[in-house]
This record gives C-alpha cells, structure tokens and sequence, in this order.
DNA sequence: CCGCTTATTAGACGCTTGCCTTATAAGCGC
DNA sequence: GCGCTTATAAGGCAAGCGTCTAATAAGCGG
C-alpha cells in the first residue's frame, strides 16, 4: 500500500498541450456532454470534467461555457456541411446516386451516432431564443439546402413536376423528419430505413 | 405615500384556489417556461415565480420539478391528439378534406404558438435520455400515426401507390419535418405554406 | 361564529454553478 | 541547462437550485 504522502498530493498529471488540441478536446467533450446529458447536464464545469482538465481551464479557452457551446455548434456544421459535400459532389454525374450518398452520410453515426445525436436537438432549441444561435443555424440551413438543390438539379426534367421550390421543401422535410424518428428510437426505424424511405421520397418527389 | 408598515409586511395575497386548478396553473406555467426560456432555464423555482406562487407549493402538489415537466409532457400529448381528432374526424367523409383540417391543427397558436412550439423540442430532448419520458413519447407517436393512419386509408386506392406503411411514414417524416422548419422561424416558412406543403405531399404521396 | 383541515408561505441547509484571482510548473528559446 | 512564457490547477466567492421543515391563515363544516 503506498504511503499517504504520495497518495494525497496526487501528482496532478498536468501534461501541456497545444492550444489548438485543448480547444478540440474541449469541444468534443462538449458534444458528448450534449448528447449524453442534454442542455440541463451540460455545464461548465461537467464538460472540463468529461475532458479531464481543470474547470478554470475553460476561462482560459473560451469566454464562458456559452461561448464553447456557440463554438461547438459553428464547428460541428462546418465539419458536416464538409463531409456531406465530400460524400455526394464526387458523385454529381449520377444525381440519384448522390443524393443516396447525401443521405447515407446524414444518418451515418459521424452525425446521428449515439455519441453526437442529441447535440442537434439542444442547438436547435438555443437556436430559437439566442439571436447568435440562429445566425448559425439559419447560416448552416441555407447552405445544406443548396447543396440539395444543386444535386436535384441534376436530375432529369419531368412534365408533371412539381414547382422545384416545393419539391426541395418537401424533401428537406423529410429528411429532418425521418431524422427526428431516427432520433427518438432507432430501433423504430433503422437508419437503413430511413435511407430507403428518402430515396423513396425522391423518386416520388421527383419522378419514377 | 403609504406608510412603511404596510409597504413592508406586503400582504401576501394567499387566495386558496381548488388543487385541480392550481396543478393547471403549474402545469401551463412550465409549458410557458419551457417555450421561452428551454431547459436550462426551467427550474422548479422559476415555474414558481411565473405562476405567482411560493416555491414551496410545488411540492405540496408534485414530487419534484421532474414530475412536473412528466406530467406536462403527458397533459399536452392527450390534449394535442384529443384536438387534433376533434378537428380531422369529422371530415372522414372526405379525406383530402380532413387530413386538410389535420394540418392546420397541428400548426395552430395552439400547438405551435410561440408560447408553446419551444417545450416540444425540450421534450423530445428528454424522451432520449429518460424512460418515462419515452414512453410518453412513443404513447403519443403511436397514437398520432394512428389517427393519421385512419384518416389516409380513406383515400382512393391508386395503382401506383406506395406501400401504405411507407407513405405514412412519409407523410408522418413531412409533417415532422415542417414542423421544425416552422420551429426554426416562423418567417422562412409561414404556417400557411407549410399547410399547403402538407397537402402537396398528400397528392404527391397518395395520388393526385 | 368557532375550529379543523390543508393550501400556502417563508426560511434554512447543502450543493453546484459561473466567475475570478492566485499559484504552479511544463516546455520552449537561448 | 536556465529562464521566460503561458498552459494548467486550485481555491474563494456570490448566486441559484432542490429539498425539507415549520409557521400561518383561508375557508369549509358545524
């Protein structure tokens, strides 16, 4: 049995790290806390615990907590919007094909996995009263809706289409509905479902 | 002026009311907290605080601040699928007609109102990481495609449709979809395009 | 009009949070 | 290897929360 002397003292493993890695630790230890904890559970201090630092560690880094949630949120669209680029625009030759990519990417477990899934819910409700929030949300909302547009664009005219503002509304709809159902129980409704069902969407949206 | 005696004692305006309304009166206060002010900011000391009463009387009434939002949760499901009945059912006769009503339930002040569209998003936060709250949750998710169900089998049958289970889900993603796009601003999306887009999908979905 | 039930208030307690200030040492440049 | 920068830890402080207990009075039955 050690001696208490070594014991109390706790050598308080303070490795330094690069300021660039703290601040993606910290971030990610955010996402975790929002999706494991929700809004309530997610503090200052519950996050700088989760990534192992001390709570005055978040001062140094960031504002305050509201300020690295508002961080997490800007980060976290801008990886998504990157990714679900990179998984449909290689594949803009074959609209149907990459609109399935798209949606393979959105309910892939980098976005809607366990670990990340219920952040999305907890921004969209800061969305609604914080003006900063939204600015990102509407920002991100813009700017997935285009990418969408600019894959079904490529899709083959029909006669008796509908106005394509409508379609993209529709289909927009759609996915973040069959996300919620995804959110709630993805035992209900796989994410192999989910996919199958917005392909489905698109082809009856769209045309045969 | 009036004198300092009187200022200071401030009669504490204790009218009794029958437990049935105050419980109601706690109930619409958290729903209003909720809405304005999300999960964070709804404390049991708050909801007191809006609906006029000490903090202590939330206990004289519910276990704790938990089992209030729970029964808030449950209150508003069963008034929800209560009015949305009242609305469609009706109408059976003539299912466009009905599902028509449907819709413009769902986006009515009263269950999508600013006072009120923001408690949904917290709730659908808890039923993920609470098994009470989930069981709310998936009650009133059932039931609601239920109804829905109902309403849809009255259409015309058509050739080309799609398999029932798959346009309901469609129909159901849509409408949950809307929804959030409404949630979000209310501005982008207006609640009567989000009503016509509603009944878009039902030609779109069902037939024309 | 009195007395009992109980709705209601008020206050105390311990805990956690966010914010700030101070002390420490890790690791780079020289 | 030495010293300076600064990443990191730790503790104090006020405020707010949830829980509990005790005191008060409102309004009914008699």
């Amino acid at each position: 049995m050690a001696s208490i002397a070594t014991d109390l003292p706790a050598p308080p493993r303070r490795r330094r790290a690069s300021p660039l890695v703290r601040r993606a630790d910290l971030v990610a230890a955010t996402v975790s806390c929002l999706a494991r904890l929700g809004a309530k559970g997610t503090t200052g201090r519950e996050i700088c615990r989760q990534a192992g630092v001390s709570h005055g560690l978040l001062r140094h880094y960031f504002r305050n907590p509201d300020n690295l949630l508002l961080e997490t949120y800007e980060q976290l669209c801008e990886d998504m919007l990157a990714q679900l680029e990179a998984a449909a625009l290689p594949y803009a030759a074959d609209p149907r094909e990459a609109l399935h990519r798209y949606f393979v990417a959105v309910f892939s477990d980098d976005w809607a996995g366990p670990d990340i899934i219920g952040a999305w819910m907890v921004f969209w409700q800061q969305a609604r009263s914080r003006a900063d929030f939204a600015v990102v949300s509407d920002s991100f909302n813009m700017r997935q809706r285009a990418l969408l547009e600019r894959l079904v664009a490529a899709l083959p005219a029909r006669a008796d289409a509908l106005p394509m503002a409508d379609a993209i509304a529709l289909l927009s709809a759609v996915l973040d509905g069959l996300w919620i159902e995804y959110y709630l129980s993805d035992q209900r409704t796989p994410r192999e479902r989910c996919v199958a069902l917005c392909d489905a969407a698109v082809r009856r949206l769209f045309g045969a």
